[in-house]
DNA sequence: CAGTATGACGTTAACGTTACCGAAAACAAT
DNA sequence: ATTGTTTTCGGTAACGTTAACGTCATACTG
């Protein structure tokens, strides 16, 4: 009943060449006649041989040096998730011969990212996990990484093409649908602000999507008014006054919707002046967010799952580079819908 | 830069012994001098030596076989998802020497729980992933498992204590909680009813433990009036009939929790007899209970993530025989709202 | 004190794969 | 024919761990 193992020693012997060739020709590393190339291929279509990853992995022996190229956490704490996320998938798969080096940049500070960037390129890394927030700047080094063989997976921020080995993150106008319904379920009528916090909305094509996604919802929906607000906060002053002014400009204000992982702003807004009865949707479970939606004034926040994100692209990368298998070239994380209730559950977990 | 690596032969050459008591007291499996033992101890502790799971896995050379006994899902669909997600594992992990024989159940029937339960008794396996929802009856087997050294593993269904190797499944009472929440944002008064479907409460803890949760919440809520309904469904005249009652005794009825998966009887009255404004919260991401979602009769599903039940048994059981980590004793998986918007992510995914 | 258990340890062949090192064979240029 | 070059291929030592086996020494038995 336990199934007979096939292994390269077998393929070997049942076509007559030795295991040096089959090794050859499995990795089509040249250097193999093609009588013997399509003897053996012939012998391993039949015994359809699957590879012992283990033993590719031991055998192997070499350690894969990966670089991860994320904001630094220390100026916008959404990524400390990301890099706890890496920093656990790396202690995981040590055992199995990678190694991970992070490379934080200043995210809004394009220099920042170029330099770090160029320090992965001098060096060399078998493959790169990277934020690619800066559309333009990242492209000459995916150029680079690419003519070189060198695999990099994009995560949270989505390029089209260019050929990465996956990109993992979330889709974000499903998740514009998704806060959409939230909202509609305990709302009814009157005026919703989409509010985009800390972000040039001109480069940022995410955070357009998820506007797009809550704009389709609503499409069908009758009596509401929708808003979009650009709100930026460098003092508190400064964005209490914006804050002031939406108020002042729609009365029947019902809701808001963060586009961003900076819901708690909003809701430290609305406690401070005692105002009640505003629906407040947002994303990520920062500690401040957290808090808020403890005490009521956040409502639901949406779970990008920033933590799974690090994790996963260091095992894609893992997976291609130890083991060698195929990856998904798109993984979209689930949209997790998160009240106080069931909050701990997505706290860095996988 | 990259951390020397510490082998077995590293820690036996500086303490003195060979490889061969390494492994022994690695695995204390006795037959060592505590003279030896300590030293080595202090060694590996100071190196602090990390085993190679691939060459111990490789190493070990044995395929472990792993017993599932589970529901049949021809007789409740809900044990579709577990299966499957065991089904998965085992694909991932048969190159890590594993494999899985299923053993179904009929869920309805203790003499055939019992009949399974002893083929698996009879064969030798190494470990078993069980869903032991007959408790009286499977706790001789457990003490026979326990005795001959078998791993096994929970799920789904809790039992306190008799020392499984984990139990992987929801927490009930907080599940409550969420359903609770989701229902009080968007009824502010009325009529509210627990219904345990298909089911005898006095042999169900973890549904007792959803009514306390939902009940706990609500003890801080005014105006609302909690009931408890148990229904029966042998055939759809009788479980309307039951529903008409109900309807009919609480007049001011604005939501249902379902504390089955049988949510989508209720939603399928609900529909033939064009009845609204009764919001529904259920569980679980049946093709029944997906449909009544999508058409709104369905506001809310909890996940319990069955799926991902079977999966992480199997993945535990793994670690524990064949690289030999340590487990958690409890994994509780999140407890995921599920809306029409973001089910795709629920669906038989991990 | 011989004989036998018992316990403590070392040695070693595997596990399946990789990658390097040459040997052998085929071919080319004199 | 000889030498040189290239292509194809076999042999084999690793990778780190496991577990069976063998070898001692010591303790116990009568």
């Amino acid at each position: 009943m336990p199934k007979k193992i096939v292994r390269i020693k077998d393929i070997a012997l049942k076509s007559g060449v030795s295991t040096g060739t089959v090794d050859r020709v499995l990795h089509n590393r040249g250097r193999v006649s093609d009588d013997a190339k399509q003897k053996v291929l012939a012998v391993i279509e039949e015994l359809n041989y699957e590879p012992n990853l283990l033993a590719r992995a031991l055998g192997n022996n070499k350690v894969f040096a990966i670089a991860a190229l994320i904001p630094d956490a220390k100026l916008d704490s959404y990524w400390e998730a990301p890099a706890l996320g890496i920093k656990h998938a790396e202690k995981e798969l040590r055992g199995y011969g990678i190694s991970v080096e992070q490379f934080l940049f200043n995210p809004y500070d394009v220099k920042s990212f170029i330099k770090q960037a160029q320090q992965i390129a001098a060096n060399d890394f078998d493959g790169v996990l990277v934020s690619p927030i800066f559309y333009k700047e990242v492209l000459p080094f995916l150029e680079d990484w690419k003519k070189n063989g060198i695999p990099f997976v994009f995560f949270n921020t989505q390029i089209t093409d260019f050929g990465p080995l996956s990109y993992i993150g979330q889709d974000s106008f499903q998740s514009g649908l998704v806060a959409a319904k939230l909202i509609d379920n305990s709302v009814s009528d009157g005026c919703i602000v989409i509010a985009h916090i800390d972000e040039n909305i001109k480069n940022a094509a995410h955070l357009r999507e998820k506007e797009e996604g809550f704009r389709t919802f609503y499409k069908k929906r009758k009596g509401f008014n929708i808003v979009v607000s650009e709100l930026t906060r460098s003092t508190e002053e400064e964005f209490s006054e914006q804050m002031q002014q939406l108020i002042k400009d729609y009365k029947d204000l019902k809701a808001i919707y963060v586009t961003t992982s900076k819901a708690y702003y909003i809701a430290h807004f609305l406690q401070k002046n005692k105002i009640k009865d505003i629906k407040l949707v947002g994303y990520d479970l920062l500690e401040q967010n957290i808090k808020y939606l403890e005490n009521g004034l956040i409502n639901y926040l949406i779970n990008q799952n920033p933590y799974g994100q690090g994790y996963w692209g260091i095992s894609y990368l893992t997976d291609h580079l130890v083991f060698k298998k195929k990856v998904p070239a798109i993984k979209h994380l689930p949209l997790d819908i998160v009240i106080a209730e069931n909050s701990k559950y997505y706290l860095n977990k996988y």
